[in-house]
DNA sequence: TGAGGTTAGGCGAACGTTCGCCTAACCCTC
DNA sequence: GAGGGTTAGGCGAACGTTCGCCTAACCTCA
């Protein structure tokens, strides 16, 4: 690896201190255009970058953004979080800042990572992702007083700087949109009580029904885990019912749930669309490509990124201005799956 | 954020010189015991840790590996990825060092990143993932003499230092495994050929059918790109063909078209495994719910990680010693997909 | 013409380490 | 009891920046 240019070399060659290339690089010094040349073209003939790990130490920080998600966690289908990355990584770097990776980890030791991210003075800041009802990292990195936002809303009684995806607006979205195709009885397969956002997303399910002014049936709302075994079953379950019970429309967590309860759907010689609309949740790229096409409600994710880096880089900075508190609208985006139902007497 | 004590502070409260503090605590020198103790306890009394920016500044090494992977690639069912990210976050950490994230960017810009962040000192190497044949990014580092090491094989003429998953062997293991289920037709669902890793795939592919004395039919190559309608059609495709002609098993690139596969084979009233058996790639967390669970090849994507996090530390450290060319088996995982085949002469 | 203001640029210090050399004290040993 | 080796620890310098103060030169205007 050639030897790096550094200022010294800079300004020996353009014949300046090299205090003085530095205040001109960063427009702190007016100097005459004769010199301003000679640096400039000093540094595009050696190639001249500045250290940064030279401007960490002198500043006190890293600009460096440590991101901790929850590994294993939506381990399919997580498209989502794949954006949310994206987001945050081109975000970062408008700002001059790089994303740094460390999963969470299990238990006391966590904390102790933590601490030592910040007091070695690697990250300037946190983001984390894949927060749930009570989720151990915020309490530690609050007590650390480092800057931090999540994406997604934490505990409700100690809240930390987030940006948040609101589910229910999608889901409310998706359960009125089947209304008005005609459907009447619409079943969700839901996630475990313990999800917050599973929690939200269901919260959207009742209020559409209320709004529309359908029937509500505990037999409806079916709980499990992220797999496109527990759509597949699920919906079995569903289809078992009595036919005058039977729902005629089903919406879920995720595509790839949806994807089961397709083909448990197909199994059963029904129709998707036509005898039963199939609605997924995160509009992952799938859900375009699949035979019919699978409506499904999207997330801003990109956008949540793009807004976790501005907050926390403004806590940084010190400028405690904006609201910490964000929440974006998901949209529903309607394919065939949820089109062309005509109700069907046959059983 | 409370002020971070500094090998200044340790040393005034030991009472002996920051220099000391910091040999003693490396290692790198003799004191009495009764100093060491006194070092220690201020060591713990002030949480002392070492900033690393400072060490970074004096080593001239930033204990950072900038990973570059191509996003969206494989997008979903890209756990083999999500695998791998863990493998060298994981094995980065044990060595002290720390996963710097950036996508690759497009085209010319790109160049400039890694320069930039090779010229700053913001990373000590990089490591690659979704090589392909003629990756530009390969070139480009090489140029900048930095240390590299990637998942997959570079272009023959030009290798870097890599390791790889040999699909081929577990793909020939699928084919060997389905002839010996007394399956005569076994069709593959493989990716367009600019793509070296499914070319490798296809070759243990051929290669199987070749040992097991079967059938070679060019109709039973069908290609396509990584979703699951590709699966689906492609799938509609072979059950199309004469009863003769059409295959007992397929065997595929990903799990993902693997399902797509199922689906058209129920949706025609098939059984899957006693009709028809399908074979998935990369033994995804799915692979293990399906019903019937789905056979698939696995690729030791942490391990791979693991590796690959070895050899560019010893780049770094100068030790080339090792084999920088390293090559894994992938492996197949039986399950009910491929088994309780019954020949059946009904059409 | 000389006091005061502006301008272009220099210079010392500091951020927190690590490295290598230096020194004082002690211990042998002949 | 003087010379030489070992040991415990100190000290200056350097890594490449940024920051703030300093200074010489020139300009202005009474």
């Amino acid at each position: 690896m050639a030897k790096k240019a550094t200022l010294k070399d800079v300004a020996w060659q353009a014949g300046v201190s090299y205090q003085t290339v530095s205040k001109v690089l960063r427009n702190r010094m007016r100097v005459s255009s004769e010199v301003r040349e000679r640096i400039y073209a000093a540094v595009a003939d050696l190639g001249y970058q500045p250290n940064v790990n030279a401007r960490s130490l002198r500043a006190q920080s890293s600009r460096l953004l440590g991101y901790s998600w929850q590994p294993g966690y939506q381990t399919y289908f997580n498209s989502v979080l794949e954006q949310f990355e994206q987001g945050i990584i081109y975000a970062a770097e408008e700002f001059g800042y790089h994303i740094l990776l460390f999963p969470q980890g299990e238990g006391a030791q966590q904390a102790e990572t933590y601490r030592s991210l910040v007091v070695t003075g690697r990250v300037d800041g946190f983001i984390l992702s894949s927060i749930e009802y009570n989720d151990p990292r915020i309490p530690i990195l609050q007590q650390l007083q480092v800057p931090l936002v999540a994406f997604g809303r934490g505990p409700d009684e100690n809240p930390c700087a987030y940006v948040d995806v609101d589910g229910a607006v999608g889901m409310q979205q998706a359960v009125e949109h089947l209304a008005a195709q005609g459907h009447q009885r619409i079943a969700i397969l839901a996630w475990p009580e313990d999800s917050r956002v599973g929690n939200d997303r269901l919260a959207g399910y009742r209020a559409g029904i209320e709004v529309a002014g359908l029937p509500n049936n505990p037999a409806w709302v079916v709980r499990g885990e992220s797999d496109e075994n527990y759509g597949y079953s699920a919906m079995q379950g569903l289809l078992a019912l009595p036919f005058a019970l039977r729902p005629t429309a089903v919406v879920t967590m995720l595509d790839l749930i949806a994807i089961g309860a397709i083909r448990a759907i197909e199994e059963r010689g029904l129709a998707v669309g036509r005898d039963i609309a199939v609605v997924g949740f995160d509009d992952t790229p799938v859900a375009r490509y699949l035979k019919p096409s699978l409506t499904s409600v999207s997330q801003p994710a990109w956008e949540v990124g793009r807004l976790v880096v501005r907050l926390l880089i403004s806590q940084i900075n010190g400028e405690s201005v904006e609201d910490q508190h964000l929440l974006l609208p998901s949209e529903l985006v309607i394919r065939e799956s949820s089109l062309g139902y005509r109700p069907n007497e046959r059983d």
